[in-house]
DNA sequence: CGATATATGGAACGATCGGTCCATATAGAG
DNA sequence: CTCTATATGGACCGATCGTTCCATATATCG
């Protein structure tokens, strides 16, 4: 079928790669050169193989947004409720203060603060997976109301907003380097809204 | 008294020219030849009289942190209330939603998240700045409570975390084209938290 | 008037950027 | 085996980065 050389490196693995480096550098500050040594490809197999430095950030943010609402998507189907999940997704990220994590922060909050403003691809696709981190909380939030832990009255999609801005809010402290009380603290006043 | 050659511009006028290009480019993006072309002036006289972009940086910094901070800190003693002071503060900027100046967002929650994980000095000052809004906000709490708007026993010191982690995520909202119903509802939410 | 000291404009520097190009390697097809 | 098609390594490109340097302009001091 196929003619020529086959490729001798796994674009998965080389996507992920390059996913974790726009994550701990930004888009603009990974450099080529960066990438190509997390890679451990060649010039000319990024460019052959995801054509731009560019098309690789949507290849990397793609995937990092795929994984991060399939499992946040898979867990809240598995816990016992939408507001244990709701919870425990707040608290332990919370708990990431100080941490290398913490500092790592999200990839789709870090590109849509980076980016939100450009008019180009990348910054349209962060917008995207901003708003599907905002459609899984509103998913949860109406889970939880189904389930009586919120009141059926209230305005879900203000909810699921709130909740993004939280989870902004939150990821915007533990970069910059707010302790664990702090960070628990206000998650704790963040959650209260949700009881009302 | 001085010898030679009397400087050419206001040192004064440049920084703020300064200001606004990192306001609006962040401080990496901004490069010396944009600051150049905004602060009019040479790029010797740059170096000559801010030494380089790095203490460029902070000077910008430092001034818009204390113009904020003060405008704020005088408004808070001018309005009625502390509550009203707060309650203004995020409706306000809530309803900057889809404007340009919502896309600029604030100098030091833009710094926060971008320069947040560095180790240098403009991180640092980030910090600071971040922690100096924290402060302001705790001022408004306190004297909230002293007015009884807020409960006594309530930790001031945790609204104001939750008020800087809220105005980060509104900024957030804000950078990534949230509307201004979304953002005025979201804004809704978090202030409904300070009564309780 | 020199003499001196600072400011300014702009050329130039080495480093780095994203991207291209080409010679070479390596596979399958006939 | 030859032919063909794709992959790879790495030199190279022009653009841009922050910064330095130097000749020149412009002020004050004696």
């Amino acid at each position: 079928m196929t003619r020529g050389r086959p490729i001798a490196f796994s674009p998965d693995e080389a996507a992920t790669a390059a996913m974790q480096v726009f994550w701990a550098r930004g888009y603009d500050a990974a450099s080529t050169r960066d990438l190509l040594a997390a890679m451990h490809i060649s010039r000319s197999s990024l460019y052959q193989a995801f054509g731009s430095k560019e098309q690789l950030f949507l290849e990397a943010l793609r995937r990092y947004r795929e994984a991060l609402i399939g499992r946040l998507g898979r867990r809240l189907e598995t816990v016992p409720t939408a507001m244990t999940f709701l919870e425990a997704l707040f608290r332990e990220t919370a708990d990431e203060a100080g941490s290398e994590r913490a500092a790592l922060g999200c990839l789709i909050f870090n590109s849509a603060t980076e980016l939100g403003q450009r008019g180009d691809l990348p910054s349209h696709h962060a917008r995207q997976s901003l708003a599907a981190i905002t459609e899984l909380f509103h998913l949860a939030v109406v889970q939880a109301q189904r389930e009586g832990d919120i009141a059926q009255e209230r305005d879900a999609e203000a909810l699921a907003t709130y909740l993004t801005m939280g989870m902004a809010g939150l990821r915007t402290l533990l970069k910059s380097g707010a302790d664990i009380d702090q960070a628990r603290q206000a998650v704790g006043l963040l959650l209260d809204t949700l009881r009302r």
